[in-house]
DNA sequence: AGGAATTTGTGCGTATGTATC
DNA sequence: AGATACATACGCACAAATTCC
């Protein structure tokens, strides 16, 4: 006897709102009807949906203000540019670049295949420079779901862009794993680093504001150039 | 007219139950008492308590459990310790310790004097293991003029806390950067790496709220066993 | 400037569902 | 199967912040 419960009224609530952001119905900083009429409406306690929109608020889609209403904010990561690269030169800054080398639909590998839908995905490969010079080769995954096809020209700069703007996807959260690894033999000829020489290592999972893996990428950089940088606190 | 308002009751109550736990009152493992006799006891409403539970759940020192009870767990450990500690075992997590080697007044190095005021500092050198595991190797160089003498014996397993309530010093932000080093020839003859191995390699600096630098260190790690995480936006 | 209206935040009490023991 | 304990949900009253007149 299967029984089949729902999910907490609270949960439904939060999903739809989310959906509802996601998918552009709410503009980017409309305000929400009071509590207590929303609530009304949706045939819930307010309690109830306060407990959902306090879930929205903590994936960064909403913004409450006592005395004032609740914000809907569509732009939980930065749209910038480059929000989440986090690589610099020794010295300190430098203009980041990208150059995409090929795109091309292939079935997932072991890391990234257990985790999105589909079982195929899109593998981009890029060249990361810092004002002008070579920095880093990135492999990134995308699941395979979202588009048929990608073509190199569909990509700007900011993949997060175009994953927003393209694809729908909007990018809440990463995580970063930086260790050492050795240049993959399929270096480039473009790129000054030698297969099989030692660089810094980044592997990273990114998710979207429902929680969905939404794209896995590693990265192979010249630690002799460019370090990753990680600011926390102020700043 | 300073209006004294007094923090909500369940945030008065998260931090009553964080400073027990952190204090030592209540073991490891220990069970709460059900949440209606608890509320009774501190006369409070059921639905008030539980918002302080959830609370001190969030900070990760509490394990609740529907049909079970309400379990304490140090783990974490409170007052942020391991706030700025970045190191976790390749399948994630582990829970990291320290074991301090040295303590000197030494002249501090280039990369640390023009930074603080005094030209000498004291070096802290220490090997960080998670779960028992050495991961890495520590040197740590923190400003000379907060106190003529630090021993070893002052150190607990989170430098931050010595700092703040020792040296009065409070960490604020952190910078850092990682790429890719060899292991210095001064590696202890306890540690796994040997000296000239390739390692993962961190450089810290820290400041206080002021602005102040208060703190320069530099990590070599075990990339083989751990790797630096950084977590951005949700999650 | 000031006070009333609006809106979210806090707190209480209770009834019912669901997981654990 | 029964008892225990946490989770969800409802509704209400008042406090605090904001907004509007």
């Amino acid at each position: 006897m299967a029984k089949t419960s729902a999910l907490p009224k609270f949960i439904q609530l939060s999903e739809m709102l989310i959906r509802e952001i996601a998918a552009g119905h709410l503009a980017d900083g409309a305000r929400l009807p009071p509590e207590r009429d929303m609530a009304d409406e949706l045939g819930v306690a307010v309690g109830t949906l306060r407990k959902a929109l306090a879930d929205v608020e903590a994936k960064g889609l909403l913004d409450r203000v006592q005395g004032s209403g609740n914000y809907v904010r569509h732009r939980p990561v930065v749209d910038s540019v480059y929000a989440f690269f986090r690589l610099e030169l020794l010295n300190g800054g430098g203009l980041p670049t990208a150059e995409v080398l090929s795109v091309d639909r292939l079935a997932k590998p072991d890391g990234f295949a257990r985790l999105g839908g589909d079982a195929e995905g899109h593998r981009i490969i890029r060249l990361r420079s810092l004002d002008g010079v070579l920095i880093a080769l990135e492999e990134i995954w995308l699941d395979g779901g979202h588009r048929d096809a990608v073509a190199v020209a569909d990509l700007s700069d900011s993949l997060y862009h175009f994953y927003r703007h393209e694809l729908g996807v909007v990018i809440a959260s990463v995580e970063d794993r930086i260790g050492v690894d050795v240049m993959p033999d399929w270096t480039p000829e473009a790129f000054h680093l030698k297969a099989g020489q030692t660089t810094g290592y980044i592997e990273r999972i990114s998710w979207t504001a429902a929680g969905a893996p939404a794209e896995f990428s590693r990265t192979w950089y010249d630690a002799s150039r460019a370090s990753y940088i990680s600011r926390m606190g102020k700043g």
